[in-house]
DNA sequence: CAGGATTCTCAGGCTATTCACAGATAGCCG
DNA sequence: CGGCTATCTGTGAATAGCCTGAGAATCCTG
């Protein structure tokens, strides 16, 4: 059975039907903080560690169904704490937060197993997406849930990234996938640009807030183009999207 | 359950039965008190906070069910008086105020968590329906309503800011939709232009009274054109809004 | 490292919205 | 019925908010 989360979105939710339970490691506690926000807010139970030696007591004991870690850590290397999780808890998945520059191929080894990884700076909706992925395929969430999201004739896969209208099959950058995405997953809800730009972009972004409507043309053009437009501005508010007629 | 406020209109309460508790944290005093005043009428339990050590204090104290936070403080950044609230009650949703050119240099995943923010000025209006909608997503409110105001054939959605009478859509402004709003909230209330212009406007509007007047004769010919009239006029007391025959 | 895709800035243009003003209208009282 | 006042509403100007084209900068890919 699926629940609802606060905020009406279905959730995720372990066998017995008690929330997910998330450990979250980062020496940063700015961001740990905003990680572990979003994580609640996905309806999720969060536990933040900003050390290695406090990741391990709480691996043991809250026995997490994900892990989200951080690679850079002070006191431990990163590596050498995955090491230990995985004796304590051989099947949990794992998302690596690591800088972009940062050794690419180490960390794909480490990925193989199932795991993923997220480089710095981040989107919010894109570690909660990775997230939902890895807590999908672990089993760990009883529904064993579709990945697709379906809005109207609008129908987008969060595995494969695929996205269609009437089963037209339609090509969209990073972005604006991301950004379709948020919208879909909170249908007839409008959503202000500053909500959207805390969502989709990273969270160190500087730039001019009108990125967001630039997206949202962009969206318009590919999505509405010619059939009955499913995004909607509702001005002095923000954006929302609706099944077209 | 639902109670009934003072005034007549179904309010918030939490899963006890005992009304909910908001803590309202800003320095100027008067802003404070206008906001206190506001939500009492709610049917709230309000604290007020004029920095960050108290607040804090009474948040381990009162624990509240939202705090309404102005993020510019003197004595403590309001980022920081964040992370410590977060740290006493990491589930309360936070609605920040923040001056209007504020947002546009950003603020970083505010909104991230679910929270939500207002910009200076605002009306009344707005901050309560803000607030109300962050209490009945986060379940600190027993009744976890519906986001649907009716009354009549008319009906008004918050989430989706879409307003139809007779299942017929209506297209409102942002002033319109919240002037209708407010006297949906209080069916067959008189109220009277001065309380509207105190609850609809923003708290400096300094124009004429009759922008009242004005925006009933847009509601009117948006809402009742051909129909039987919900909107009706007192004269020399204000108006009201009940179903059409 | 070239070529293409993508992201983003900037600025012009446009429309919806807000609001002031003032004349028209309607209720109320004698 | 006449006059007074409260309310209604048409007109139009100023503005806010949004949209989008053009192009610079950056990133990816082979």
């Amino acid at each position: 059975m699926k629940a609802t989360s606060p905020h009406g979105r279905s959730e995720l939710l372990r066998p017995d039907g008690s929330p997910v339970r998330v450990l979250v490691v980062d020496d940063e506690s700015a961001l740990a903080d905003l990680l572990s926000m979003a994580l609640r807010y996905e309806g999720w139970e969060v536990r933040t560690a900003g050390n290695g030696a406090e990741a391990l007591r709480i691996t043991r004991e809250l026995r997490p169904d994900a892990v989200l870690l951080d690679i850079m850590l002070p006191d431990m290397d990163g590596l050498t704490l995955l090491g230990r999780v995985r004796n304590e808890l051989p099947e949990v998945p794992v998302l690596f937060l690591t800088a972009k520059d940062a050794v690419e191929d180490r960390i794909a080894g480490l990925t193989a197993g199932g795991d993923d990884y997220v480089t710095k700076p981040f989107s919010l909706e894109e570690v909660v997406a990775r997230l939902r992925g890895l807590l999908r395929r672990s089993g760990a969430a009883a529904a064993r849930s579709e990945s697709l999201l379906t809005v109207g004739d609008l129908v987008l896969d969060e595995d494969s990234h695929e996205v269609s209208r009437a089963g037209q099959e339609i090509h969209l950058t990073a972005t604006e996938f991301e950004l379709l995405r948020y919208l879909m997953r909170n249908p007839r809800r409008v959503l202000s640009k500053a909500q959207i730009l805390d969502r989709v972009w990273s969270y160190d972004f500087g730039g001019q807030a009108n990125v967001v409507e630039l997206y949202i043309s962009y969206l318009r053009r590919k999505i509405d183009a010619g059939r009955s437009p499913m995004i909607h501005t509702r001005r002095g508010a923000g954006y929302l999207i609706k099944p077209g007629e």
